[in-house]
DNA sequence: GCCAACGTTGGC
DNA sequence: GCCAACGTTGGC
């Protein structure tokens, strides 16, 4: 079981729009670093869904029900997709200020890679965010 | 709206 | 293959 963070601008996409979709194909990835982590997420791995620019913060769960396939918005072969659909609202959404706050999460990509559309999260990591939900 | 960070493009 | 120019992302 792996554990991610994907962004989206919610003017663009927002968390609300993928539970009305119920389930949406995550395209447009079009970075060599984030379209490698999207080939290793794996069927039922739980993916952090963050707002960026308004509001900054991470807003729900989501479930990879599908792995990696061709970007049918493109012929390039180099593009992939995945399959994802609303798992949970969080309780609260955590800020990126909160998460700037909290000292076990100085090392995500979030903060250190500050452009980076699809990350990876340790365990521990996912398991604090959802704590600051609470 | 500004600007820093950073990825990509293209000239040489 | 280097690097300057340029475009885009995203925090503030």
């Amino acid at each position: 079981m792996n554990y991610w963070l994907i962004k989206s601008e919610p003017n663009t996409y927002s968390w609300d729009d993928f539970v009305k979709e119920k389930k949406t194909l995550w395209n447009g990835v079009r970075n060599f670093q984030a379209r490698n982590n999207l080939r290793a997420m794996r069927e039922g791995d739980f993916v952090f869904f963050y707002h960026s620019v308004h509001n900054p913060s991470v807003v729900g769960i989501a479930k990879v029900v599908k792995e990696a396939y061709q970007d049918p918005t493109t012929e390039d072969p180099n593009w992939v997709v995945v399959d994802l659909e609303p798992y949970q609202p969080l309780k609260n959404a955590v800020s990126l200020q909160k998460i700037k706050e909290t000292p076990d999460l100085q090392n995500i990509a979030l903060i250190r890679q500050s452009r980076l559309s699809v990350m990876p999260l340790k365990q521990e990591e996912f398991d604090l965010i959802l704590a600051l939900a609470e």
